[in-house]
DNA sequence: GGTATTGTTTGATGGCTGTCGTACCAGGCT
DNA sequence: AGCCTGGTACGACAGCCATCAAACAATACC
C-alpha cells in the first residue's frame, strides 16, 4: 500500500474524529450535565474554556464529561496556552444529523443541572 | 386546595403519562435495541404487538425496553384481546419536542441492533 | 527557579441498567 | 377443564458509568 494523503483532508485542521453512531450520540447526550454543556456551547458563538462552564461537578468530572461528548464527535477542543477552549461541531453534527442539534438546543432545559 | 378536574383532559383516553424531560427521554433512546423499535414504529402506520417486532432479545428484554419507552412518553401500549399493541406518540413527541422524532428516525440505522 | 492556573489521568466507589431465566397472569382456543 | 399464546414481574448477575479525591502535567507569570 502506497503512502497516501487521504487523511490530509486540508490544511492544518487537527484531524477531528467523525461524529458517532446515533446511538453513540445519544448516549453522550442522555445526561444532564453533558446536555448543560452542550447548551452553553450552542448559545454562545465563542469557545468556551473549561473554567466557564457553570456546572456543577468537580473538574475531574467535567474533564470525563468533555472527553465523553469530543470522543461522540459533539465538541472539538483547541489548546490555547493554558487554556483549552471547547468548540461545537455544528456543521460536522449537522451534516450527519440534520435538524438534530437544533431540535435538541430548543428543547426546555429541566432544573437540577445547574446548581 | 379543592379537589379539581384538571386530570380529566377529555373522555376516555387512558390517561397517558406526559412525555418525559429531555434528559428522560434520550437515556430512554440511548440504546440500540430501543432505537430499533423507535424505528419500526415509526415506519410503521399501524400499531405493532410485541411480537413483531424483530430484535435479538428475550421477551422479557423487550418487555423491559418497552417498558422504558412507555415511562418516557415515547410510545403507548393499547390492549387488544391476548396482545398488546404498541404505538407511537407522534403527535404528544413533536407537540414537546418539535422536529426531534423525525430527525431521529431518518439518522442512519447502524449495524448491530438486529439479529 | 518557584508558583499559580488549567486540565488530565488514575484509582475507587456506589449506583444504575441491560440481559436472562423462571415464574406468573390473562385471553382465547379446543 | 385443559392448553397454548402473548406479555409481565421478579430475582440475579455482569458490566458500565457518574462522581470524587489525589496525583500529575503543562503553560504562564513573577
Amino acid at each position: 500500500m502506497t503512502i497516501t494523503a487521504a487523511l490530509d483532508h486540508s490544511d492544518l485542521e487537527e484531524t477531528a474524529p467523525p461524529v458517532a453512531g446515533i446511538t453513540t450520540l445519544l448516549q453522550a447526550l442522555a445526561d444532564p450535565v453533558r446536555m448543560e454543556l452542550l447548551r452553553a456551547l450552542a448559545g454562545s458563538d465563542q469557545p468556551i474554556s473549561c473554567g466557564n462552564f457553570r456546572v456543577p461537578v468537580t473538574k475531574s468530572t467535567l474533564s470525563h464529561h468533555l472527553r465523553v461528548l469530543r470522543e461522540a464527535g459533539v465538541i472539538e477542543q483547541r489548546c490555547d496556552g493554558t487554556r483549552k477552549l471547547t468548540s461545537l461541531r455544528r456543521h460536522d453534527l449537522d451534516d450527519r444529523y440534520p435538524g438534530l442539534l437544533q431540535s435538541l438546543v430548543q428543547a426546555p432545559a429541566e432544573p437540577g443541572a445547574m446548581g
